[in-house]
DNA sequence: CTGTCTTTCCAAAACGGTTTGGATTATAAT
DNA sequence: ATTATAATCCAAACCGTTTTGGAAAGACAG
């Protein structure tokens, strides 16, 4: 670390007190027009830059961000994520914030402390919440605290949410009614932790729409993944290797598919004619994988910068237009069901 | 910001010193064992936390790493990241260091400044550099400031290096004669911007793969694209659509190789028959595009953590065993370019 | 009993900004 | 000439830690 040039380096030079340079950079009504054009081209000649400790602590806030990631494997790289970081960080960066990234099991001690430590030691003055559980301690713990935080999906904690929620309804009506009239009928599901609140919303929709298309579902056919392309992998080998297998697979999301490709394809069977596969989420390469991929498109990136933006609001404290926001994804028809 | 509980709060609960609380929290031997069983249970019960930003001032140090993704268009979404940050939030996380991330435009007033606010603010004790430019002033104005950074690549700039390369030489001799063998003798090259260091080591291990097989390179067959597979895409367009059409297009990235898969699906050509398509990086899904993507192979995650450890070596300042990591892409061949 | 160590604790000084509550001077109004 | 007003500037308090340099008290040795 280099000598720090602070505050006091330009004031000195200026022969002007700390406050004046301060007020001065900070565009205050108190100082002279001529005065303040000197502290600026001084402080641009010297490098001077705030330190950003000692502005936070005086201040109390951090125009920091924060999003822990949920991930149960230390080796995580859902192209998802890629998508809704880069929005996060963009959006907020159009804001002049900076976002603070991190990694926790989720339920785990460690997920724990990390809040703990982000939030009790104000190192952020908001957080994104992903991934949201049915019960979440991080909605509870949050608004127990009042701290600002958006989500993506609604937890069922009786708390006020704020927040994006993409509805799987009558994408999955279309997708079923599709699939049925491509004449399947033994469909499968390969899902997630039974706790997240995208599995549950998901798993629903998709036994409403078999129910009121009165198609059985065989309990056999309904397995727990872990959204990983692994997950997917490993899920779709049981369903293949059964005595009855299905005819189609429905995935939770589009790394599960892309596992359930692998399988298939490792299976010797024709993707899209022997087996149909549908995923969710519209990842980037979902249209580019082998074959291309039936999936429910939601704009990931859009989503993300939308939640910043919901919390920046949060954290201004002012009037906010709208708190929540709604939206559906939409079909996108690929050879991995047998096109159109 | 519900009511902050800070250290003199405990301090004043135990009729301590506040500096006895912090020292006992600390683990400094000069407290007695029974009065630091106190301390720590009651902070626990009180929910108490250091303030990060007074710690940070206090301490000179923020135990927080940087990255800035050098991003042209706003939306990026490159698996490559995914992976990348995936790696250095693990081995941050993993050493109690948190990460900040932010991405601005390459050579943009807005990387300089956002540089500037985290090195000379002191937001962070280090930094990772990413697509290394071949004269890259982020690499002299850190090494100027004496501000700890590490580096995937070299550049050209006359500063101590720590970091990872790979060498493309290897692998891309593999490629070639493989592609050779399969009877290829116009062989197009798109590859990134001309100032990107990888561009520049790649295109030139090509180049030299090729003289040495005495095959002749079409300056017409080498184009520049952007990293994306929007670039890579348009830029196949036009390959595809010259009068000789290359019969191999070797892409600097897995990405401009999707956006590669893509043209040559949409002008109707049987990739790995008519025409192959050759990518770099092996990113998670490669093996799943339409067809499966050949490839080198570079282990994404695991040269980010080792980053992350090299750079907090770099920070402790202790001895450093190892400062420069040098390795071997793994060459994987797949149908894109015929199988074998 | 005196002096020397240990052990245990603490007052006060940083760290580098921002903000409060004037002080000073010049200008305008009476 | 006096008073009110506006325009500039600044000393000092404050944010919540960590760290320095002892102080106090008890144990021990001579």
């Amino acid at each position: 670390m280099p000598v720090m040039i602070t505050i006091r380096d330009v004031a000195r030079r200026l022969n002007l007190s700390i406050t004046t340079v301060s007020r001065a950079l900070d565009g205050y009504d108190d100082v002279a027009e001529e005065t303040r054009r000197q502290v600026i081209e001084v402080a641009k000649e010297m490098g001077y830059t705030p330190n950003r400790a000692a502005r936070e602590l005086r201040r109390q806030r951090t125009d920091t961000l924060g999003y822990i990631l949920p991930a149960d494997k230390p080796q995580f790289a859902d192209p998802f994520i890629a998508e809704f970081i880069a929005g996060l960080g963009d959006e907020a960066a159009a804001n002049n914030f900076d976002l603070l990234v991190s990694t926790a099991p989720a339920e785990s001690a460690q997920e724990k402390t990390l809040y703990q430590r982000w939030v009790q030691g104000g190192k952020v003055d908001g957080l994104v919440l992903n991934y949201t559980r049915l019960r979440d301690w991080r909605v509870q713990y949050l608004a127990g605290l009042k701290k600002p935080f958006v989500s993506l999906e609604r937890s069922l904690d009786a708390v006020d949410f704020v927040g994006v929620e993409v509805d799987p309804g009558e994408g999955y009506a279309e997708l079923i009614d599709y699939l049925i009239g491509m004449g399947h009928s033994r469909i499968a599901y390969v899902g997630g932790w039974r706790e997240l609140k995208i599995q549950h919303d998901r798993f629903a929709a998709f036994e409403r729409c078999l129910n009121s298309a009165a198609v059985q579902i065989d309990p056999t056919l309904v397995l727990e993944g872990d959204l990983t392309l692994e997950g997917g992998y490993q899920a779709v080998l049981r369903l293949l290797s059964l005595n009855r297998p299905p005819t189609a697979v429905v995935c939770v999301n589009d790394l599960t598919a892309i596992g359930a490709l692998h399988a298939a394809h490792e299976m010797g069977l024709r993707i899209g004619r022997d087996v149909a596969v549908a995923g969710f989420d519209g990842i980037m390469g979902a249209a580019h994988t082998n074959p291309p991929l039936t999936t429910l498109d939601q704009p990931v990136y859009t989503i993300a910068r939308k939640l910043v933006s919901l919390l920046l609001g949060l954290i201004s404290g002012g009037e906010m237009p709208e708190r929540q926001v709604r939206l559906q994804p939409k079909l996108m028809i690929r050879e991995s069901t047998g096109g159109r």
